[in-house]
DNA sequence: CCCCCCCC
């Protein structure tokens, strides 16, 4: 099957006018010499029509030879090209992105009759590259600043994605996930936040506007000031290409940053070719400043991403321009940046759709720009939690969930013995799932669970640990109580619903202290179910209500050696027996063992706690118990007075015990936990259920 | 010029 070759195209590339991906046959290619670094090849290219060796192969492409694709009159699709001047005068076209449609054998051969293109009586205008200005088009006729190369934008935009933030689509394909976006209201911030979701007349005790940390708080937070981006026809139809004529961008007028004539480029322009651009871009994500020290030097850096209508790209300050910008360049707002260096990005570092990244240096130029029209707001495609299961390991995605519970932070030792701080969240969405999420180093430090508030994470990285569980990686942004609409409704779900919700977690903690696996019962199931009449014991857990506390015989003396907790025997002559150490001894030590009767909705039962249990609930260590109830009988009991009514979390193991050939079921305490009013909502809603059914 | 993303 032949193919048409664009005619003409060879032409307009050469000239540096626009031109839509133009096909063209591959007629010869060698290999320039370079001093150092990779292979540059020279090919050239022909329309059919005319012919040209100008062409040069970005590096970038270098692959495509490698992989023996490009031979000898294969057929290729130009997808981006930069019309270069070298020093000498000479213009070249650089191919910056290309894909061969047809092989030469597929080809069969040259196509057409073409001539070498004339490229002589032509003037260099310029002795260095050309910059965008002068091989554009004049701006009054097509004012878009994307009309500067001489193809459209296909480059460096992911196919099936998104245009901002990480991409949840790694390893798996778009439909999975509906693109959502959440322009950010630009309304004054006094407009209540209720106001904006109507109906939802929430319990909010934390309001979103209220607890959001201002912009100093080294938790990464989602900008307050952001702008919704003018409705972008990428935000509708990710799977188009970006032409430029379409581009939003061309609706605002050009704008030209401060004290620079450059024009303002998008970002998915930009290319190592090109050093006069200037961005206009919105930091979506900030690091903080680290050090770092190996072989070949030390320092300091930090990162940031950024923004705008056409894409993203990652930036870098180093050491000097660390002190310069790391202060000025603040999450969620919108920067004029230029004269910063392009490379070529390290695909394994980043998840970032752009082919390069960049560097500031000395003359870098960062200014902050109050025009953020056309500028996207921060966006997130929030997976939920549910849905993770059915994610690939390694997936990058965007969560939204209710920190119904957090560990405390808690250092570790990695493999490679460095300490770091880490501490574990458990989100809950309306799906009724819950997922661990691990924070690191100073987010896991500064994180604040109380109040159980909205977390948004941008890019965490999905595990297989435990099933399915997620970690936040440097390149995370963590939000907590984002102002976003989906925010509000999870506070609100889980307000009057989602907290009192029987959720199950993707992550399986082994461990039973994480409070993960927690088996609820109610006292009446511990008859009802004939609890603990196996060989082995039960452990459940209830809510439930001191009546009752037996403070006669609740202390013994016992042998104060360490380890023994024997009831010793008074010898009235000031010695204390112990029959298990077989020794005198002229102390004991007070251990409590306290028979106690809790209640709840349903039924009583009488409980035993051993000393540290029995301490914990009656709030008194044994030893000051003893002594209280040898001084002064009144305060004594008033101990026990005190401890009735009040309601607990009691942890207990149920276990058949055998006494002089008569057996019974025996209710230890393991553990005692202050009640939140959280879950003793969540325990009598379904003790009601329970009991209604 | 970094490039660490950890632990159970």
């Amino acid at each position: 099957m032949s193919v048409t070759l664009t005619q003409g195209a060879i032409k307009a590339l050469f000239e540096g006018s626009q031109v839509n991906n133009p096909v063209l046959q591959l007629l010869n290619m060698r290999q320039v010499s370079t001093g150092s670094g990779p292979p540059r090849f020279r090919l050239m290219m022909s329309d059919s029509q005319h012919s040209l060796s100008s062409f040069l192969l970005a590096t970038q492409l270098n692959h495509l030879h490698e992989e023996n694709l490009l031979v000898p009159n294969c057929v290729c699709r130009i997808k981006r090209t930069v019309t270069s001047t070298l020093p000498d005068g000479r213009r070249v076209v650089i191919v910056v992105d290309m894909e061969v449609l047809q092989s030469a054998e597929e080809a069969g051969g040259k196509i057409g009759d073409p001539t070498p293109y004339n490229t002589s009586g032509r003037t260099s205008p310029s002795h260095t590259l050309v910059s965008s200005t002068s091989i554009s088009p004049p701006a009054s006729a097509v004012p878009g600043p994307s009309h500067t190369y001489s193809s459209t934008n296909t480059f460096s935009r992911g196919r099936g994605r998104g245009f901002i933030g990480k991409s949840p689509m790694k390893t798996s394909p778009m439909k999975t996930s509906p693109m959502k976006t959440f322009p950010v209201k630009t309304s004054p911030m006094n407009t209540s936040p209720m106001k904006t979701f109507p109906g939802k007349a929430s319990p909010m005790k934390t309001s979103p506007m209220k607890t959001f940390p201002g912009k100093a708080s080294p938790m990464k937070t989602s900008p307050m000031k952001t702008f919704p981006g003018k409705a972008s026809p990428m935000k509708t139809s990710p799977m188009k290409t970006f032409p430029g004529k379409a581009s939003p961008m061309k609706t605002s007028p050009m704008k030209a940053s401060p004290g620079s004539s450059t024009k303002v480029v998008p970002i998915a322009n930009l290319n190592p070719y090109q050093s006069k651009w200037t961005i206009r871009a919105r930091v979506t994500n900030k690091s903080n400043i680290r050090n770092w020290s190996n072989s070949r030097g030390e320092g300091k850096l930090f990162s940031f991403e950024i923004v705008d209508e056409s894409g993203e790209i990652k930036i870098t300050a180093f050491n000097n321009e660390v002190d310069k910008f790391f202060s000025l360049v603040e999450q969620g707002k919108v920067y004029y940046i230029s004269k910063a260096t392009l490379k070529v990005a390290n695909k394994q570092y980043t998840t970032l759709k752009n082919d390069y990244e960049m560097t500031l240096h000395t003359h870098s130029s960062i200014v902050p720009c109050n025009d953020s029209e056309g500028i996207p707001a921060v966006h997130c495609d929030f997976v939920p939690i549910a849905e993770l299961e059915n994610r690939d390991k390694d997936a990058i995605i965007d969560v939204i969930g209710v920190c119904k519970s957090a560990e405390d932070v808690s250092r570790i030792t990695t493999k490679t013995s460095r300490e770091v701080s880490k501490r574990a969240l458990n989100l809950i969405d309306t799906t009724g799932k819950e997922v661990t999420v691990t924070l690191w180093g100073e987010e896991a430090e500064k994180f604040d669970s109380s109040g159980e508030p909205v977390v948004a994470i941008k890019g965490a990285r999905l595990s297989d640990f435990g099933g399915r569980s997620l970690s936040a990686l440097f390149s995370s942004t963590i939000m907590v109580n984002p102002d976003l609409p989906e925010a509000f409704r999870l506070r609100a779900w889980y307000d009057q619903e989602g907290y009192a919700v029987d959720s199950q977690s993707l992550t399986e903690t082994r461990s039973a202290g994480s409070g993960a696996k927690v088996n609820w019962k109610m006292l009446s199931d511990v008859k009802n179910e004939h609890m603990g009449q196996e060989e082995k014991a039960v452990y459940f857990s209830c809510v439930a209500t001191v009546l009752y506390t037996r403070k006669e015989n609740c202390l013994y003396q016992a042998c104060p050696s360490a380890d023994c907790n024997k009831k010793v025997i008074d010898q009235q002559n000031g010695l204390y027996h112990c029959d298990k150490c077989n020794r005198d001894f002229p102390n004991f030590k007070y251990r409590l063992l306290l028979s106690a009767n809790l209640a709840d909705f349903g039924d009583n039962q009488w409980v035993t706690c051993f000393q540290e249990t029995a301490e914990a609930l009656l709030g008194l260590d044994a030893e000051t118990l003893g002594q209280l109830r040898d001084t002064d009988e009144a305060a004594f009991d008033e101990v026990f007075q005190k401890v009735n009514f009040t309601t607990h979390i009691f942890k207990n193991r149920v276990k058949l015990e055998t006494y002089n050939d008569e057996s019974r079921v025996k209710v230890t305490v393991l553990e005692i936990q202050p009640l939140n009013h959280r879950e003793y909502s969540r325990r009598l809603l379904s003790s009601i259920r329970k009991l209604a059914s």
